[in-house]
DNA sequence: CGACATGTTGAAGCGGTTCAAGTAGGGTGG
DNA sequence: CCACCCTACTTGAACCGCTTCAACATGTCG
């Protein structure tokens, strides 16, 4: 599709040179003409509208994602036919790499606004790799990043109790708009109660009245999606304290250590 | 051991090529000139004892660890000072992925019992894999696999009452340990109850008290580390039912699908 | 507007934690 | 070899954080 000198006007938005998440995303680092030989691979997709799925559980692996703007949560359902929610994606944030090792989707991806992709043919893209080092290096380095990220969830949920649980998702999701460029204290959430609630392992009800208390000691301004961090430092302390537990300083296994 | 032509011999029982864990770790799939050249980067350490540390917390990353026989707890210390364990290892699977994207660790891993690693120095294995596309491939894929299992983790912790974690945890360690052609039925924990209560966000107590419920209900034999497994089935059942929960059948997001 | 989904608030119940006490291995030194 | 100690593990009972259930409030969309 892509003409030359000429034409190519209302086409340049799309691509990653002048994309503003450049440095954020797959392409970070890359020299000009790298990046064009990126660009030549990525397809870019229509809008994926607000409740569609970009895959679904069980599809086949073709492709990586990348988040040009709007936002996602990706869950698998269980046997009983349960959502279980994964996580939320935004702008230059990559989706799919968990399906590399399947060959197939393991999660679900659900639009929650309406949300524009680039789609990154993944035999393409192993294929480039090969030839930028560079491509190579900072794919690994975002899977990497993924893998520390999924940890930190695990840790949060099997440590936390529910307040830090929601303090850490609040600030979690304020450095990662601070990072895309937007302010890092008032933001809305593009997912409901009941998705937040079932990615923390908590009850809706709990969600609400913590967001309720926030509000009350002054820590947040809650209204509806509409949030304002107001002490973030409030925010850290609940987010790190751990309930009491003492439970391991672990003098067991170190008799060397 | 194998005798070989007529020199390395003493050495060759370290080598990729004769490692039966070559089914498993990285060098899965690849060719014997392919095998030749990673085997070459790959530095073998002398044991680690157990309870002594592989690498630390805030440790510049180096290299990628592929566990060779024993088994290590990876494991973060928060603020107040408090162990928090990321998972478990045991043979053929790599150690270290999450490193790469800051460039120094962010768990420790320990010991569990005497256990020896291979060493792959990471910038090696990146020059190696822009030569070799399969381990390049095998490379990514036991990334993602890492992915997906951490994500496990999480979905089983925010979702799973004490029971089904515990019965998910058992299970789980079945399969690796089958996978690694050891018995499925029958096998030891190298790791104690305080990590496993630890990784699965519960107490001790919780732990202690469930397997003794195992026991009585027929479907484990416990007897300190020595676990047999007496009703799989009945173990499946318990980790896979959501405590009631209709929850979330998502109506919500989905009026187009 | 009416209908349905989302979010909030209150009250009761329970799963799992915490606290407390006791048992049992495994290693060490006498 | 046994006595001892330390740590891991187990068991019981009280407590509490969160869930569940129920009712209501508020948006949102056909």
């Amino acid at each position: 599709m892509s003409k030359d000198r000429v034409v190519k006007l209302a086409d340049v938005r799309a691509h990653c040179k002048s994309c503003s998440l450049l440095q954020l995303c797959l392409p970070m680092g890359l020299a000009e003409g790298d990046l064009d030989k990126l660009d030549s691979i990525i397809q870019r997709r229509k809008p994926v509208q607000k409740g569609e799925d970009l895959y679904q559980m069980g599809d086949s692996f073709k492709a990586i994602y990348a988040i040009r703007s709007g936002s996602f949560k990706t869950f698998t359902i269980n046997a009983e036919g349960h959502e279980q929610i994964v996580g939320f994606y935004f702008p230059g944030e990559l989706m799919g790499m968990d399906a590399i090792s399947a060959n197939q989707h393991i999660c679900s991806a659900k639009a929650l606004e309406t949300t524009s992709v680039c789609e990154i043919p993944y035999d393409r893209l192993e294929e480039l790799s090969m030839e930028l080092a560079g491509l190579q290096h900072h794919f690994l380095s975002m899977m990497s990043k993924e893998i520390q990220q999924d940890q930190c969830k695990l840790m949060m949920v099997a440590k936390l109790p529910a307040e830090g649980r929601v303090a850490n998702f609040i600030i979690n999701l304020s450095e990662r708009f601070q990072t895309r460029g937007y302010a890092a204290n008032v933001f809305n959430l593009s997912m409901s109660r009941n998705d937040i609630a079932n990615m923390l392992g908590l009850a809706v009800e709990t969600i609400s009245r913590i967001l309720t208390n926030f509000q009350e000691q002054g820590v947040l301004k809650v209204e509806r999606k509409h949030i304002e961090v107001l002490d973030i430092q409030q925010l850290r302390r609940i987010s790190s304290q751990c309930p009491s537990v003492a439970q391991n300083t672990d003098k067991s296994t170190s008799h060397t250590a």
